[in-house]
DNA sequence: ATTGGTGCAAATGCTTTGCATAAAG
DNA sequence: CTTTATGCAAAGCATTTGCACCAAT
């Protein structure tokens, strides 16, 4: 994988944030040190740094695809209004995996917990920006 | 909710599938017993049953959502590289909604353990159908 | 009679792609 | 010099919506 300066930045800026964000709420940050970048090299950045393991691409709890750039395992949370994503500190005493007894044939990799709820804006009543 | 024919035979032939349908999987089944159904109608009934709680919708991977029927507690896995999804049979004894050490603010109401994998058909190597 | 649901087609909105140009190794 | 990535605009595709008509209560 090629090291160009888009990717340098846009790795960067993902690790930076907290909040999960989506490919649009990333461009706009990177697009402030980057202004002529795409939105499209956002999108196939973002894709090819989860494939290499690089970051992660969170696909819960609604339409956008969020991404991660912490990559020490922990478990999400997601509002089921607003779609907004946080990290949950959670009890490490369980093994996911073990938890299986019948996979049905498919071949499991990956196990983790995750939870919905609602946003401490959206539980205000008001309504939070993000809709979605 | 007033009960149409379409919504009645949406929700039974739902309840027969066990492949965790998307909305057009479901739309290709429902018209062989109303063919002048709209795909529209299948997505505002399976929108409206998960939020009354008959029925579920699945957000994981791939960009299609899935629907199931069966309302029992259980966890799935998902094909990383097809989309499809399946029922996981797991060890009950671990309640995740006490694993939960700080939620950040959020109010959680609901917690699962999802599965990542890959389905017998992409294991064989063989290109699978339903891509995504 | 009233309200909610349906079918159709058009619109939306996130994401992907084709292609010519530019940058990396 | 060769290969891979970028920017732009257009295309794709799942999902939603406006609206006139229809059906359930």
């Amino acid at each position: 994988m090629r090291i160009t300066n888009q990717r340098e930045i846009i790795l960067e800026e993902l690790r930076k944030l907290k909040t999960h964000p989506t490919a649009d709420e990333l461009y706009d940050v990177v697009k402030k040190r980057l202004p002529r970048i795409s939105i499209a090299t956002i999108y196939r950045n973002l894709e090819r740094l989860s494939e290499e393991g690089m970051i992660h691409k969170l696909e819960y709890g609604g339409r956008q695809k969020r991404f991660d750039g912490d990559m020490r395992p922990h478990c999400h949370v997601f509002c089921v209004k607003c779609g907004r994503v946080s990290d949950v500190e959670t009890k490490n005493d369980v093994n996911i995996m073990d938890m299986v007894l019948d996979s049905k044939g498919f071949k499991i990799f990956e196990g983790g917990v995750q939870f919905e709820g609602l946003c401490p804006l959206c539980q205000k009543g008001d309504d939070c920006e993000t809709l979605q």
